[in-house]
DNA sequence: CTAATGGATGTAATCGTTTACATGGCGAGC
DNA sequence: GCTCGCCATGTAAACGATTACATCCATTAG
């Protein structure tokens, strides 16, 4: 079941054995043949930590994610993966579940296993251990945190794009005063989705009351406590973006328990388009952050640097668009008779 | 950054080290505590892969699911990877993909990378992989097809008790036509809960006609064609059960398109209780399957195993529970008028 | 015909640990 | 005071590959 055995049924050296495993350097068509059908016979397969341990490869990527029953992360990790495995590397996934301290205990993890880079899909970031890492020369890519000036490569979403091109769906559909239910303001993901949005405000020239920013925390009951708290004043908005899917699910049931309707009665905007956007009731318009596509690209950011084809530092760019759906339409009410209950009362429920 | 420098810097020899780290011998308190400052200050943590080759043991376990975007599986997936961790284990994540040329893939890369034991929370099953794994004397854990005979561990999901209490439910609501939603009859956990539910009506002496069985496709938009085939039948079903959330949301969208109400017209109960049951209009009474005891218990019987406390084959089971949400309620229609379309004219819609 | 060249193969060191065995020193029992 | 035994430690052989270097043989050029 080792490679001496092989070389024995061969009657060859291990170091040949070893040379058509890897292809390193030619050998005679004959030899390579009877190399190859002993392999076949004993069913023999190179064990990969010994290769590991004098070759000084592994072969093992790390991963890391805040959590993987977050919706957003299960296509990233398969993009990540299936690119991986067609390469030949093996991936090993760790949680951060939200928590710095084991955020560390996720890189030390790395480290021991010896993985070749590491992608770090999360933001709680620990200096020190990101320090170790790149002392040890494991490239890392980063979501939205990395740069040039720490060698890591750095993957930027641009939200602004995916923001804008809803701001201007709304407008286009005559709304004005447009709500934003945030992530938790502790995410850095949620405070740059956030600010994309102020900023993006700021350049349509509208309404920048903060009454119309509420904090969600990125699930469906902070979503729907939020949405809440905006149906409650006295002008509330006629759309509501939000900063990510499951939020926007908590505002639907928000406002379908105050018994008005989306879109006729308010528009919402969701972000990321996991699967369930499709099917909720009404289908969700929502701006599309093609999470796969991210997978793959923080693997080829990684795979460059160990090919040498590139720089540590390198940056990438991911876009985000508008997917149009059923949960956005026209305002409804006319500019003076922004009073939802009245518009309720109107529909005659 | 080995441990032989930690050797030299304590001023011991390379077993002596070993031994502290790893516990396995006795040391003097004083020597101990020089070689544990000398550890802490070159930042020293062992090589696993050179662990590995000369101990023979890896410290990493495998777990096989079929696609981590199935929202079936990461709380599974959490569940496993919680307890592995707290006893220190690695784990490799692979899916199959419900391909069984990928599973084969997937139980060759258990194989290299010398997992210890394996956790395959899916069915499609190689016998001869299977076989190999057996034969180098890796520990399996099998959900529903393991056995003694083979000496395969097998988690067993006692589907039937969940069914029961749902018909139970359904029956003490005055239901008595119970039509049911299955899933790909490919798949073999789809035909074990059908059959569950089959055996069922026949102990409660309910009707069983083929045509409230329909078979979908554990996803949504099959979950929701299913649901409009029931919808058409001349006595339609005033219960759905279905074979998993998923389907259970379809057949909720299927009801809401053709003007029906639920639970008013047709009470639905899902499987599984994924966590956004919670959250659908209205919230899914379900079958609860409780999917991060049952990555705890994988690990365990694995565990067991590794640690001698346990035979190869043992029997492990899970219960599964009804919870009872708002998508179920009393039976609506009187025996005589069951004509859904009347029923919903009858409310003016 | 000899020497140089180069391609195919073998030899052996190496990676960083663990662990069986050897050694050394010290206390206890006689 | 000697021996026995035990505890703490050291020595060195594994584990299973890769790979630099050496060797061998055949071919070709001079």
């Amino acid at each position: 079941m080792n490679i001496k055995q092989v070389a024995k049924k061969a009657r060859v050296s291990t170091a040949t054995v070893s040379r058509i495993i890897n292809g390193s350097s030619a050998v005679r068509p004959k030899t390579a043949q009877r190399v190859r059908q002993a392999i076949r016979a004993l069913n023999y397969y190179p064990n990969t930590h010994a290769r590991t341990l004098v070759s000084g490869r592994s072969r093992i990527l790390g991963l890391i994610i805040s959590d993987i029953s977050n919706p957003f992360f299960p296509e990233l990790v398969k993009g990540f993966e299936d690119v991986a495995l067609q390469n030949n590397y093996e991936v090993i996934l760790t949680n951060t579940n939200y928590d710095s301290t084991r955020m560390a205990s996720c890189v030390q993890r790395m480290l021991e296993r010896k993985a070749e880079g590491v992608a770090i899909m999360t933001s709680e970031m620990n200096r020190q251990l990101i320090e170790e890492l790149s002392r040890r020369g494991v490239p890392i890519v980063f979501l939205d945190v990395g740069s040039v000036r720490n060698r890591i490569s750095n993957i930027c979403v641009d939200y602004a794009q995916g923001i804008h091109e809803a701001v201007d769906h709304l407008c286009a559909l005559g709304h004005r005063r447009i709500g934003f239910i945030s992530g938790p303001l502790s995410l850095k993901s949620a405070r740059t989705r956030r600010s994309s949005f102020l900023e993006c405000l700021k350049q349509y020239d509208l309404a920048k009351e903060d009454t119309l920013i509420v904090e969600g925390n990125h699930k469906i009951d902070g979503g729907e406590l939020a949405m809440y708290r905006l149906l409650q004043l006295k002008r509330a908005p006629t759309a509501v973006l939000t900063s990510n899917d499951l939020t926007a699910f908590g505002a639907l049931r928000a406002i379908h328990h105050a018994r008005l309707r989306v879109p006729e009665d308010i528009s919402i905007v969701g972000f990321d388009d996991i699967e369930l956007s499709q099917f909720t009731q009404p289908p969700l318009t929502t701006i599309r952050l093609p999470r796969t596509e991210l997978g793959r690209i923080a693997f080829d950011a990684l795979f460059r640097i160990l090919r040498g084809d590139s720089q540590k530092g390198a940056a990438y760019r991911i876009e985000t668009h508008l997917v149009v759906r059923s949960s956005t339409s026209a305002a409804y009410l006319l500019p003076g008779s922004q009073d939802l209950e009245s518009a309720a009362v109107r529909r005659g429920s």
